[in-house]
DNA sequence: CACATAATGTTATGCGCATAACTAACCTGT
DNA sequence: ACAGGTTAGTTATGCGCATAACATTATGTG
């Protein structure tokens, strides 16, 4: 692969990233949101109450970031942390009355930001997308076992038909 | 669009997002340079010497931030910056000698990653990729005129075929 | 059981990126 | 020629994310 085929993807990636993220902060902002908390609030949404580590492990940042990010929403009243009985190093996060009220707000939002990001795309493209994306991420995943060698059959994540 | 497919497409950009900086951070760090550093690099080396208004413009990131890379890729010694002659206010930023040799190697691990990025992606996937990542740029691109209604033909961005 | 090792979470620090507020220089039009 | 608006750049501040170093609790092995 030549360098103008490889800075046309990378580059590309690079731009996605930045208007995306800014795109969502802009929509998130008036529910008071920055973004990578919706992923929060989504994810315990999804899942449950669950601990930090899980949380770390499911939005694929790190355990300090997830520190900070649990913090403010506590303090915006959108999620509780109580201890773990179990486990007195763990705390478990879940989300409050208000954390799920927003959690619907925020639904909506991503539905819409998804629209219009894919706008224009032929629906076949649109329909493989997730799948191609998430292809490119786990190529470049080193945080995850390397599966990048010996990959057999198809790589699955959430979300992936 | 339901929200399972939104959240599809969004998390899977998300995600993209990180492990692609990610892994692009751990490709430069041997370089001594920063994630964002070496797109400026590779801007100055294609188009040349040039006014940090440009940069940023080029970049697609905000003057505030090309000051502050640009600042300590000068302290780096990788780029200079002298006054403009026909404006007392612009600065013109260009490549050092150390600039265009590290510019040399970045191309190479920019190859390196993209090829990793793509590994088992249909070779016609790949050619279409940059077009499509950049439709899902445009379509959330709000820095740029408004041109998500009444887009005529194709989208055109660098790199393209 | 005791002790080495692992796992959970926190603090400190640093980078990229953003917005807001500001200065200095450069146009314009009248 | 000068008042008003625009443009180039900077500083200050804040968020998300990362890594490094640390304290605390769990756990598995001698």
């Amino acid at each position: 692969m030549d360098f103008e085929q490889a800075d046309a993807v990378n580059q590309a990636i690079r731009l996605l990233s930045l208007r995306h993220r800014a795109r969502a902060t802009a929509l998130l902002a008036p529910l008071g949101l920055y973004p990578g908390q919706e992923a929060l609030l989504l994810e315990l949404d999804r899942t449950g109450a669950m601990i930090q580590a899980q949380l770390s492990e499911a939005l694929g940042c790190e355990p300090p970031s997830v520190t900070l990010m649990t913090r403010k929403l506590e303090a915006s009243g959108h999620i509780r942390r109580k201890p773990a009985p179990s486990d007195k190093r763990a705390s478990i996060v879940e989300l409050t009355d208000s954390g799920k009220a927003l959690v619907d707000r925020v639904k909506q939002l991503w539905c819409a930001l998804a629209e219009e990001t894919v706008t224009g795309l032929p629906a076949e493209t649109v329909a493989e997308l997730p799948g191609i994306l998430n292809t490119l991420t786990d190529n470049v995943d080193t945080r995850r076992p390397d599966r990048r060698y010996g990959l057999i059959g198809e790589s699955r994540r959430a979300g992936e038909r």
